[in-house]
DNA sequence: TTACCATAAATTGTCTGAGTTATATGAATT
DNA sequence: AATTCATATAACTCAGACAATTTATGGTAA
């Protein structure tokens, strides 16, 4: 009886935050640990007894946790086999949960990398599309997050969810379903971003002017300068973090376009 | 005891194609009616109780598939309201499964449109990439996969097979983790592709040339070329889907682009 | 020795029924 | 009108049993 009790009130207390259900606490612990490299790919989990056993929860509940992580690909379970951790080939990389398992602790500056790669590629296109497909809501939505951006600080987390929701009205804009469902990759990166900028190299330069240009141009129904200012936008802010940390000059493909 | 048992036996028919557990069948099932638009976003699912029963399934099973849907943002269960189906925009619309569950039936024309225009942006800056990084194994693998294209029908399964292998291997060799998890995105519309074209538009031209050319700027180390080649590629196989069915000329963001 | 087949063991998968917790709703109170 | 509180409802968690599946094992025949 006691030790039920006890053992209830310490997974509450974890789920307290977020007010994720105790399965989803197991999940997130668990992919934080598999996504971290704690946990490296092969390795077989406990099974269902023992893992439930150690961190005092119901079968029920482990199981469904572990049926989360198989459905973002972090693992794979089989009888007699048990419960392994995939290759990191088939991880849901762009899968929000995973994204900010990632995000939990400083990520890896390859990733980190990568993830600007992706947005250098994905965002200038996705801005050159709002140009010409958005509709009225969506640049009132921008309109409304450059203000947001302007009235609070940069580094206060009103500050931050502006910016977040001027790339994601940005997407939505594109008017392509496959781009908004990257809005979770983007706002990870610009809330990282954000963060790291406040820790390591506050306050480089108002950015506020070159959200402004993207505006200005999809505004325009201007496909061409939305591309080339959103461009720069994700670029200033991949300085901000990337290259502060690790001066090396990539290699990048921004070479092989006109 | 009789209900109990034909009610095991149905849903291990259901299952015996691809290995899916109960649970996994329930979410597939579940999934498809959800993308087709069956069950409307804002719509709440029978509790669980009830759906469990007419499933003939245990709420064990039932609830777990539900998990799966949740991971993939397709629905949010809360106590007192009940599995509610989300909105589109929160849909994981790059996850393997929700892709296969779309292209479970004839997949939308905006959407498929969606899916050309997301490779169009990724696929040829991907080639680039890997132009520059591409180890020497994962230029084997293309070439293998192009042999496999040779050797084998187009329109087989094998020749199916080769053709998103060796996309799969273009992705993998751009060296970027979130480019590669796209994979599953490009490998439907890859599959569907040849399916479609198979049904509708049969052997159109021989598409070995255009991968050859993508193949070998790769293997050149020109990323100028690769770009150029893979945008190429994607349009002609956009070609044999999306326009032949409607062939409405859609405004693209490629005029924003040197 | 090798190949094949039946059997056993280990693990996930499924089922049932009970009790718990969170939350929307509406009533009572200030 | 706003706030607090009771209640009903759904998901959530638990425990224990049994079933299904896959791998490993050992024995038998070629």
């Amino acid at each position: 009886m006691s030790s039920k009790k006890s053992a209830a009130a310490r997974a509450n207390a974890r789920a307290r935050r977020k007010s994720l259900r105790l399965h989803g606490t197991i999940a997130r612990d668990l992919g934080v640990l598999i996504v971290s490299g704690r946990y490296k790919p092969g390795d077989i989990l406990n099974g269902e007894i023992d893992a439930s056993d150690r961190l005092q929860v119901s079968r029920t509940a482990y199981r469904e946790a572990v049926r989360i992580l198989a459905a973002k690909g972090l693992v794979e379970s089989r009888p007699k086999v048990g419960t392994r951790v995939s290759p990191q080939a088939r991880w849901h990389m762009l899968d929000p949960d995973v994204l900010s398992w990632i995000f939990e602790f400083e990520p890896d500056d390859t990733l980190l990398a990568n993830l600007f790669e992706l947005r250098k590629i994905v965002e200038p296109e996705a801005a050159a599309l709002a140009a010409l497909r958005r509709s009225d809501e969506e640049l009132e939505a921008m309109e409304k997050a450059l203000e947001g951006m302007a009235t609070h600080t940069l580094a206060s987390e009103a500050g931050r969810l502006a910016d977040q929701e001027f790339h994601s009205a940005m997407l939505r804009a594109s008017g392509n379903a496959f781009i908004v469902s990257l809005t979770s990759g983007v706002g990870a990166a610009v809330s990282w971003t954000t963060i790291f900028k406040q820790r390591h190299n506050p306050l480089r330069r108002d950015p506020i002017p070159d959200h402004q240009k993207v505006y200005e141009a999809v505004k325009a129904s201007d496909p061409k300068a939305a591309h080339a200012a959103m461009l720069n936008l994700v670029e200033l802010a991949q300085l901000d973090t990337v290259n502060s940390r690790k001066p090396k000059p990539a290699k990048t493909a921004t070479s092989a376009r006109g």
